[in-house]
DNA sequence: CTGGAAATTGACAGTCACTATCAGAAACCC
DNA sequence: GGGTTTCTGATAGTGACTGTCAATTTCCAG
């Protein structure tokens, strides 16, 4: 049997060899492609030209991702924000729940994790081929969070209360998203507070 | 001046045969184009088959419509909303501007354009392809709403309340428009309904 | 009304994202 | 090691979209 190192050993340790090289191949086509978009561009960038930088066929990429768009979209956020908000209080309303996942799944975040993002961000809403990605993004999101207000407050996925505050909260994410010319960084604080004024009701 | 009335003329009223046909031909596109979508489906219609219905080359086509998807988003009815809101009196606040100026656009539509606005509008959200192009729409129309609320409410486009209520408005349309499952006239109806309840705040 | 300038058009060739298929190689399980 | 499953690359497509160029059509001046 173990002529070689032993369970010890970091590489054996992974939940079984096709599995790792999996993973690796996805990492390896994403960096790529990644750099290659931020070297010469998203539109300029080729899928054999990634393919062929990340060392697999055309095909394969798209085994991994299945459109060009998706290598920039794919996220890891997503599950944290959501197993974080349901694990809120119950007793806690909508949008402070929310203001709550938001800070604790962006809050601390690591440094390069934080400016990976940032740039993902930035090449997303700069490319228009990707803006238009972000809205299936957004469509499948706004459903998402429409669930899992209606589930927080009891209601219905019809209730057009929940319906409204689901619409407003994501509409106000996006727009500091979009429309903030802050750092990542500044754009959750912000965010924070602008998804309080949602509970008090505009002024303006 | 006149000695003949030919200003009147309804043929000779058009800037010229050229212009004439221009739009004739563009009209004639986007009708065979819905057409077909309506019959076979978006994705089954090819720009060639379109093209053939509308007696011109796939060329011609791409020289009308910048890309498939643009026959199907270009909308009439954005200028003569903004046209009401920005002509609201000026003592009125945001929100009810915008309702007031959504009841003024959409309420009283014709009802064929209605049913052919209602039909893009599903046609936009079932089709993936053109979700995607809806997020464009979406981000400009954000941007837009941004700058008339800032005009309105004597704020600049970077004030960050102007920008968290303009993002909370058009997420709120969104939401709307997308989840509610009804008609295009009860989600007008709903949409007031939701959006006054940005002014008062949400106690979800 | 006519000749030339300018705009519009169709044919053609090409690029690129994406799909389907299929045979061979690698990894799994025994 | 043998048999099964999974992953992979090669190949050949489809269809949206772009660039070019010559032919046609509309416009306008004389």
């Amino acid at each position: 049997m173990s002529t070689t190192r032993s369970a010890e050993d970091p590489a054996a340790r992974a939940p079984g060899l096709r599995e790792r090289k999996k993973a690796r191949t996805r990492f390896e086509i994403q960096q790529e492609a990644l750099r290659l978009f931020a070297e010469k561009g998203y539109a300029a960038t080729t899928v054999e030209q990634i393919a062929e930088a990340a060392d697999v066929s055309p095909s394969t990429f798209f085994r991994y991702f299945p459109t060009k768009a998706a290598v920039v979209l794919t996220d890891d956020f997503d599950p944290i924000f959501i197993e974080t908000f349901r694990t809120q209080p119950p007793e806690i309303a909508v949008v402070p729940a929310i203001r709550a996942a938001l800070r604790h799944t962006f809050g601390d975040m690591p440094a390069d994790q934080a400016a990976a993002a940032a740039e993902r961000n930035e090449l997303m809403l700069s490319e228009p081929e990707l803006r238009a990605a972000f809205a299936e993004f957004l469509i499948s999101s706004t459903r998402l969070l429409l669930e899992m207000v209606a589930e927080r407050a009891g209601r219905t996925v019809e209730d057009p209360e929940a319906i409204a505050v689901s619409g407003a909260i994501m509409g106000v994410i996006l727009s500091a998203l979009v429309l903030s010319g802050r750092s990542l960084e500044e754009k959750i604080d912000e965010l924070d507070r602008q998804l309080q004024r949602l509970e008090t009701g505009f002024r303006l």
